[in-house]
RNA sequence: GGGCGGUUAGCUCAGCUGGUUAGAGCGCCUGCCUUACAAGCAGGAGGUCGCAGGUUCGAGUCCUGCACUGCCCACCA
């Protein structure tokens, strides 16, 4: 059947085409190895997106990155196992439901919690697998069949286990403490949460006055409204301003109450008056010294940051129209005294921006260090390696200044704490258990639960072992844990990345990997398999093309769809790819996108020119060797004859082995660019032009042989193309085997292996004189002016009588690809003549009846013999240096003279040929 | 307050462990519809690698300082 394909390569149904392939064969499904199997196993964790959310560029980058190394594992013949999933996503899923009753008309609070949470299960249904049929389109080869929510039965099942055992073991406790309150979510929130933003703010100056005596004690806040919550003045033992009033007690202004004097560090003598108020309801600090000194705890606010009965007065109000109040009366009586321009770092709540309040708050909390221990041990014993390296001392850092973690949130959506209380007024008595109790162990009275969930990420910490069965002990947590890989945005790192290596090292410690498949995967240096990955890659950021940092609220947003609509998948993924050079941030730039849709287009019509070829000389023919051996790690059936055989299969070679190189160090731009300038710049440009005579040989055996050569060579830069373009890869993989492909997908077909004996630096060598005679003689043909149609005839002197034979040899390649009519090989220089060019391996002249234009090849030369004369002064400088000649490296030294002799012969070649022309 | 990154062609970016004349895409200029591809082909112009020192035989690459710029972390009033 012949091949016949559309001129111009249209993606989009290509690519949906073979995404619902991959999926209905079911292509990427991982059934669990049984004991003895050998292979080695490679397995990654998609980062769950919120079912909430909406594919972005982040996403993409991420998944277009997970996708490549994926493929290229299974390729190379790794059991290779993908993990996808969606994270309930606690406040953003609440928060969605909500808005979508709020148009009806209803609110949260109205319908109950129960009724509130079956509708965000019946919201999770209908919209829910959004992401993840986007994800489809990206052709993500993940095991669809191993899918997963972060609220299925089994893994709440595990995050109840995780909660009840780090209760048991003292690493979870529950208490009043400082917490960071968003009023608008009406929840506390953890550390990582709040985002610190510096704003020009004031400091205001209040004078507290003295109880018994007619003095004034002045202290300085930048939350005035909070001083309605105070419950001491602390100043600095040491400081001698204030000794004569230790021990006295001052009076509140506005609430006149009265509240003692005391000494503590909390006070600096340098910072402002040297005395402060103390808030311990509202401030961290503050709430510590309460406790040194058994402070009252004065909450003024209640949940949405209004002031509450106990701001007396100011009762109702909003917390900033209470300062204004307070600020108001204090100035009236007289307390305020000062207000200067001050910077804070105001704390917002990441999702809404809200000011966060710190407010006391009885919550759940995990006690941090022990597991942060581990967590650190792990990566500064190299058990878990991050790329780049300089997470690495980020990561440290903030594991060696981590405090507790709040994991008790106030909303209903997510897994609810295992926690009941005792309704009975006297005993209160708290119970965590597995299950819910039937009455309280300790009174016998009734028990409600805790009414909290947890902190979504407390789920998502758990997923690289919860995913694979624990708490049970499967032959998936034998097989696939550690995970191999972890591949995520470094804004994540310490919300997840962190949490999962500190849940997994604790959980999972004394677990052991299959040792087989442990050793065929290369890590048997490896000592400990609590880790939940071996290897953690931090990838960049997607901004705009202005590097701004994508937002909807900027109205920047690039939705990777409309590209993908516009260009391909394939070239997105290419320009993603070509663009990650790890560390940096990426630009996203639509014009990049578009020069690869045309390298697309470029693969796309090399393979209609293969085919036209093969229906014409070869029908039938397919990839492969003599013995029928389809699958080869390199080039199957390659004959390899004429200089451009050899030539490209050397070339092949090598990037073969430098986007395997590439690939193994997550250079990605490196294996995206080693690929493209292969293809197009050496492939198409050269190997594809040269061969043509050979495809229209009248001789059908020779006609054959190449076109066998281009057969096979195709089909192995397709397996090399293919974790990048897995969709036009797949599509004219399928084409050249019409229909008899040896498997399912090119997905499983090997992965191109460099083959060391095959580089030939002979043929390089060989090739590269030729291209540069061709391209001398095109570049005369511009500046003569000589039409394209018209053919030439050229002298040629030549060095060496080597040099002559190749250009004999290869002289119908000359002059098709330069459009020469006839080569005469002279035996003296021509570098004098108008016309020529000189290299150190050849003279050439063209001859052509048309004038040179002397005045612009002066020119040129001029410039020509600066960069010669640069060159020889630079390296004549070295060979004259004895330390350099003493401490270069001989090859260093030996390819400067080399050179050094190539320059002076151009040298002298400019010189007389500007005498010549008068220059 | 601490830490990290960036500054290379008009634009967007490569340049890994220091070693010939610093590369690509887009844009620009010239000429071509040469039967795989005009989403293409051939040729070309364009850079004192942010500034100043230093190390080295040799620096875009390593070190120091400075300037500009972006980001992360941080419970001090």
């Amino acid at each position: 059947m012949p091949h016949e394909l559309p001129k111009a390569y249209e993606p989009g149904a290509i690519e949906t085409r073979w995404a619902d392939y991959w999926i209905n064969e079911k292509l990427f499904s991982v059934p669990t190895p049984p004991p003895g199997e050998t292979r080695p196993v490679f397995t990654l964790l998609l980062p769950p997106p919120n079912v909430t959310g909406r594919l972005h560029m982040g996403h993409m980058l991420n998944q277009t990155q997970m996708d490549i190394i994926v493929r290229w594992h299974r390729m190379r013949g790794f059991i290779t196992l993908w993990l996808p999933g969606t994270d309930h996503a606690g406040i953003a899923t609440q928060m969605m439901v909500e808005r979508q009753l709020a148009s009806e008309g209803i609110k949260r609070r109205d319908l109950g919690r129960e009724k509130f949470i079956e509708r965000v299960w019946e919201w999770k249904k209908l919209y829910g697998g959004a992401i993840l049929d986007q994800m489809k389109r990206l052709g993500a080869s993940v095991d669809w069949s191993r899918e997963y929510f972060t609220m299925d039965e089994n893994l709440s099942h595990a995050v109840r286990e995780v909660f009840v055992r780090l209760y048991e073991e003292g690493l979870i406790y529950r208490g009043n403490y400082i917490v960071n309150w968003c009023p608008w979510h009406e929840t506390a929130i953890s550390d990582l949460e709040v985002k610190h933003e510096e704003v020009q703010g004031k400091l205001w100056e209040i004078r507290y006055p003295v109880i018994g005596s007619d003095e004034f004690i002045t202290v300085a806040t930048t939350r005035p409204e909070t001083m309605l919550g105070d419950t001491a003045i602390a100043v600095n033992a040491k400081d001698e301003r204030y000794t004569h009033l230790h021990g006295k007690k001052v009076l509140l202004p506005l609430m006149k109450r009265e509240i003692p004097i005391i000494t503590d560090e909390l006070a600096q003598r340098e910072f402002g008056t040297g005395a402060v108020k103390v808030t311990p309801a509202h401030d961290p600090n503050d709430f510590q010294a309460g406790l040194r000194h058994h402070l009252p705890q004065i909450d003024v606010m209640d949940d949405h940051a209004h002031m509450n009965a106990n701001a007396g007065p100011y009762a109702g109000l909003d917390r900033f129209e209470a300062r204004k109040r307070v600020l108001h009366d204090l100035r009236e009586q007289g307390f305020l005294v000062g207000e200067k321009d001050y910077t804070i770092a105001l704390g917002k709540c990441d999702r809404c921006g809200t000011i966060i309040e710190p407010r006391l708050s009885e919550q759940w909390f995990v006690k941090i260090q022990p597991l942060a221990d581990k967590a650190r041990e792990a990566v500064e014993m190299g058990e878990i390696t991050i790329v780049p390296e300089n997470y690495r001392t980020i990561y440290l850092n903030w594991m060696n200044n981590i405090h507790d973690w709040c994991v008790s949130r106030q909303l209903w959506w997510g897994h609810r704490i295992p926690a009941w209380t005792c309704a009975n007024k006297e005993c209160k008595e708290v119970i965590v258990a597995r299950e819910a109790p039937a009455k309280c162990p300790k009174c016998g009275g009734t028990v409600e639960q805790v009414p909290d969930v947890l902190d979504t990420w407390f789920s998502s910490g758990l997923l690289p072992f919860t995913t694979l069965g624990w708490p049970e002990k499967t032959r998936d947590l034998e097989v696939f844990y550690p995970t191999t890989l972890l591949i995520t945005a470094y804004e994540i790192l310490f919300f997840w990345v962190a949490r999962m290596i500190m849940f997994g090292c604790h959980f999972m410690q004394g677990h052991q990997q299959d040792s087989a498949i442990k050793k065929a995967s290369g890590c048997e240096d490896k000592k400990n398999d609590s880790v939940p990955f071996r290897q953690v890659y931090i990838h960049a950021l997607v901004r705009d093309a202005e590097r701004q940092k994508m937002s909807k609220t900027k109205g920047n947003v690039v939705d990777p769809l409309d590209v993908i609509e516009r260009f391909g998948t394939d070239a997105t993924r290419f320009t993603l790819a070509a663009m990650a050079a790890p560390g940096t941030d990426i630009a996203f730039n639509e014009s990049r996108t578009d020069g690869y849709r045309a390298f697309a287009n470029k693969i796309w019509n090399a393979a209609r020119f293969m085919f036209m070829n093969v229906d014409r000389v070869s029908p039938g023919m397919r990839p492969g060797d003599a013995e029928g051996e389809y699958l080869s790690k390199g080039i199957a059936g390659f004959n390899v004859g004429a200089l451009e055989d050899r030539w490209i299969l050397s070339r092949f070679n090598r990037v073969a082995a430098d986007v395997n190189d590439a690939l193994a160090t997550y250079r990605f731009h490196e294996a995206a660019n080693r690929i493209y300038d292969f293809f197009w710049g050496e492939f198409c440009d050269w190997y594809l032009e040269l061969i043509k005579p050979r495809l229209n040989d009248e001789n059908n055996r020779t006609a054959q042989i190449a076109c066998t050569n281009l057969v096979n060579l195709f089909d192995a830069a397709l397996r090399l193309l293919h974790p990048v373009m897995p969709f036009i890869t797949e599509e004219i993989w399928h084409a050249i085997y019409e229909g008899k492909a040896p498997v399912r997908s090119i997905a499983l077909a090997a992965f191109p292996q460099a083959d060391e004996n095959q580089f030939d630096l002979a043929a390089e060598t060989e090739m590269a004189i030729l291209q540069d005679l061709i391209v001398n003689v095109r570049n005369l043909r511009a500046e003569l002016k000589i039409e394209p149609k018209v053919k030439i005839p050229i002298e040629v002197f030549a060095h060496e009588p080597q040099i002559k034979k190749l250009i004999q040899e290869n002289r119908g390649a000359v002059e098709r690809l330069g459009g020469v009519e006839a080569i005469n090989f002279v035996a003296s220089s021509l570098a004098k003549l108008p016309g020529s060019r000189s290299t150190s391996r050849f003279d050439i002249h063209v001859i052509y009846e048309r004038k040179v234009d002397v005045a612009a090849e002066c020119e040129r030369l001029k410039k020509e013999l600066e960069r010669i004369e640069k060159g020889i002064d630079n390296g004549q400088k070295q060979l004259g240096n004895e330390r350099f000649l003493a401490k270069a490296p001989p090859t260093v030294v030996e390819n400067l003279r080399k050179q050094q002799e190539e320059l002076s012969v151009l040298r002298e070649k400019a010189v007389s040929k500007m005498k010549e022309l008068g220059c």
